[in-house]
DNA sequence: TCTATATTACACTATGTCAATAGAGATTTA
DNA sequence: TAAATCTCTATTGACATAGTGTAATATAGA
């Protein structure tokens, strides 16, 4: 049940292109110090993206990466679909990824049936959530902890 | 945000053993013919299942295996939990497997907060879940299907 | 009653594929 | 020319599966 560590990177990575998305790019490295991601496997994941159509890059020594679309454009749900595939658990409950399992009777699969109950809910948090809606919790996090330690002194 | 096909796998074993729960054992040979499953791989996986005392074999020519508890005190969760560790999307947001991640500052980390709420959708659903609700919807679906066929003719 | 044998689970190892990462260098651009 | 991205390849470890052989046990036959 588990994200793969390239989706996850792929979504730390947006977040911060997400916050600096109105200034110009951000380089590999900066992101890669800023959030803890060896920078080789970040370029690949990147690069990635690019090709997906969700970042643009500038080469050269004022290189880097920013969104290609607006944040609220880019929903989580496709992203990590585009790095990993099915969002479903199995994929004879998949949408757009569907292939046959082995099981002898897809139709009275008791498994299927709650595996389709998992991939809904799943999809039905994902689906909805942009970058920009990443970007606003980020915001609110960074607030709420400021405020407390406020509190504290 | 995939189940292993371990995983998969083993709760289709677990259906058939639940079943016949009331019966003598079952061979391994029967499970793997008739839920299409490698019959070496299924070995190690029932292995694993007894060692975690979901299930209990016999040897020899009468042999195979069976529950070892009703299937109604058989959790999903708890079956994918041995089998394949956190149910959760990232090991940061689990509850019986937490691991730090790599992220700078997890009380701010904003996909951190969206994978609880993953975490939570799938635990809801699968935790409540046994061994005997499978066994109850199989038997529902092939009425069903029965019933379709029925109606056809 | 004893023994042989077939049948089954069990154990240990090997292989292919893929995810995650590192290394070294080519290419672009201020 | 220095600082970036891009590309291509190599390594490591885990998952999925196959191969081969050992240990236990019910049952048929002596």
């Amino acid at each position: 049940m588990k994200l793969s560590l390239r989706g996850e990177y792929a979504l730390r990575a947006l977040l911060v292109l997400g916050l600096n998305y109105k200034q110009s790019v951000v380089r590999i490295q900066t992101i890669s110090q800023q959030q803890n991601i060896p920078k080789r496997f970040l370029e690949q994941i990147l690069n990635d993206l690019k090709s997906a159509g969700v970042v643009e890059s500038r080469r050269g020594v004022a290189g880097g990466y920013r969104l290609a679309r607006p944040p609220e454009d880019i929903s989580l749900a496709s992203v990590i679909r585009h790095l990993e595939g099915a969002l479903a658990p199995v994929s004879c409950v998949s949408e757009r990824f569907y292939e046959k399992c082995s099981c002898p009777n897809e139709a009275r699969c008791a498994i299927r049936s709650v595996m389709k109950e998992v991939r809904d809910a799943v999809v039905n948090i994902i689906e909805k959530l942009t970058v920009a809606d990443l970007c606003g919790r980020a915001r609110k996090l960074q607030d709420l902890q400021a405020g407390a330690l406020d509190f504290m002194i």
